[in-house]
DNA sequence: CCGCCAAATGTAACTAGTTACACAGCTTGT
DNA sequence: ACAAGCTGTGTAACTAGTTACATTTGGCGG
């Protein structure tokens, strides 16, 4: 009774004391089964059940050095684009044979290096962290580690990291220069938080080339609900705009429900466009004028960097992933007033 | 030259030699670093930091016999329903400082078992899968290396492993209710794939008991164009029902936007119901009644049960979560025809 | 009938940490 | 003044595997 009280783990050597046979044999049988008699062979499958002996993973990663996990760092989870990043990720590293760890930040630079912490803590072998701001600890940590690391949703090739991402000032421009072309001169912007966003921030940076437009900005949590508060704001602003350009779909989708919500009609009364084509962005009513940001691509793109890298030594380079204009009915010519 | 070409990451004893200490010292610099004189301190400090030493997480884990890695299966990140319950997991399971790895089934269990495997491989201490249809080899593996595994998504006392979910039938049958309430007999249910999803099986039992109600169903990809394409079938029968149960909330707004599109009125000409309650299923245009499921509930209650069963041994019993109905806009009294 | 070779297996030394125990050196109490 | 006790440190034995090298065994050719 005593013995089986608290039968710990069984190991390596308890298999071969029971079979028999030496460890190393043991350890052939689970790794070059070829290169075992079959009676031996037998014999250890025998003990291995008996003793449901399961090899210990951490053994393991201390001889080949490996630890097959991979970190990701993500503002959230909570937000569609992130999530369908993450799942591209997950799926090109699962065909690598790696594992998929997730840590979110808040979108915070000091969570997001104490928890790259807790991933070098467990021996995660590579990082993919969102954007180009960090924490120094970050970087330290990085460095002293000597770890393959990558950048995404941004691309900058003067950054210390490989980044795998798109051009946002870009997407912004793109989005900005779809409203002018439309003719629209007095638009309002709606954004993000700025803390810490070089995202959001970078955005904005792309409308900077306004030509005649008279621009305004309102400040938003990412929400729907945020975005519909947005769309109140400007509903009752004094010179009402005649467009509406959201950095995200999710505030634009929040802008889309509230005009109907005040029967404003869009494009005719109001147009409004966003960044990011979300899945459901095609789908609302009416269809949301987007600029398509590839987040599944880039999941897989990353994935297949940061596992090259560790497998093969290769460092990437970075990669920019175009962004195309997805013009739907949201938007349309500004009406002569 | 020859020395730093290909200097291999320092070890403890590197570092032991450098500072001219025993390895038991460098080991309590970096455990107890009160226990250690603060000369002696400084001089491993100064040498951990010339070497660039990173202690192994493997060798800890060896001795510790901690991985501190809990792994979650789930069918698919790319549902917010999913993701927004593993944001909330990780949330909780970072408060226990235990890491989550995330590997997606695609709603397959052999690519579950398969799966599962490779998180014990990468040393996973303790399991969370979704639903309660798996592979024998699932069970044999949790069996065998006696590890810590809980169930989600399904309520279900009698399962082999502790739930933690709701009642599905339940919430069909509550939906079902809501619409008899409202007086519909002729009702248009639309589900997902049958196919090894339990979830989707119970809630269709939970309408079984449907009183004088006529039901008809439609099966559709879990995807808002599915739901539109299920709403055109359904609008083109000939006996056109009064009121359609989506099992989803995904399905839902994919039929509401093709009732708009069809410049159907919901609720005056049509009902629509869902499941799940999303974030974005309040905002709608009209919104959504549905059945809410405490997602985020069922994520913390989950990363509570898994990380006590795992620090503690406290093997947690099930636990029911309430689903409520979420009357909105979406469903009327059925008009006399 | 002996030796050679290959297949099968064992021994022991690795991987990189933690930690029980021993012990030196100094302070404090009687 | 000497024992006791505390602090700081070192030695070596653990954790659970892998693997280089050594050894045994048996078949087969000469």
């Amino acid at each position: 009774m005593a013995k089986t009280r608290f039968r710990k783990r069984a190991n390596l050597r308890d298999v071969a004391k029971l079979a028999n046979v030496s460890v190393a044999t043991v350890s052939r049988v689970l790794n070059t089964p070829d290169s075992v008699a079959e009676v031996t062979k037998a014999a250890v499958t025998a003990a291995i059940a008996e003793l449901r002996f399961v090899p210990s993973a951490a053994a393991r990663a201390i001889n080949s050095g490996r630890s097959r996990v991979v970190g990701a760092l993500v503002p959230t989870l909570d937000h569609a684009i992130f999530a369908r990043y993450l799942a591209a990720i997950e799926q090109t590293l699962s065909g690598y044979r790696l594992s998929l760890v997730v840590a979110t930040t808040k979108g915070d630079a000091a969570i997001e290096a104490e928890k790259a912490q807790t991933l070098v803590d467990i021996g995660a072998e590579g990082l993919i962290v969102s954007g180009v701001t960090h924490e120094p600890g970050l970087y330290d940590l990085i460095e002293r580690c000597q770890l393959p690391a990558v950048a995404t949703s941004y691309y900058d090739p003067d950054f210390l990291l490989p980044t795998i991402g798109y051009d946002n000032a870009g997407a912004g421009r793109i989005a900005l220069q779809h409203l002018l072309d439309l003719e629209h001169s007095r638009i309002a912007v709606v954004h993000g938080s700025l803390i810490g966003n070089d995202r959001t921030l970078a955005r904005l940076k792309g409308l900077e080339n306004t030509g005649d437009a008279e621009l305004s900005f309102v400040e938003a949590d990412l929400s729907i609900e945020d975005g519909c508060k947005s769309a109140q704001t400007i509903l009752s602003a004094a010179h009402r705009p005649t467009a509406i350009l959201c950095l995200s779909d999710v505030l634009a989708t929040g802008v889309l429900y509230e005009m109907k919500r005040q029967s404003v009609e869009v494009p005719k009364d109001v147009s409004v466009i966003g960044i990011d084509d979300l899945p459901g962005s095609a789908h609302a009513s009416p269809s949301l004028t987007t600029v398509h940001l590839p987040v599944v691509r880039m999941g897989h793109a990353t994935a297949v960097a940061i596992s090259e890298w560790i497998e093969n030594g290769l460092k990437p380079s970075g990669m920019l992933l175009a962004t195309d204009l997805i013009a739907r009915e949201s938007t349309g010519v500004r009406r002569p007033a």
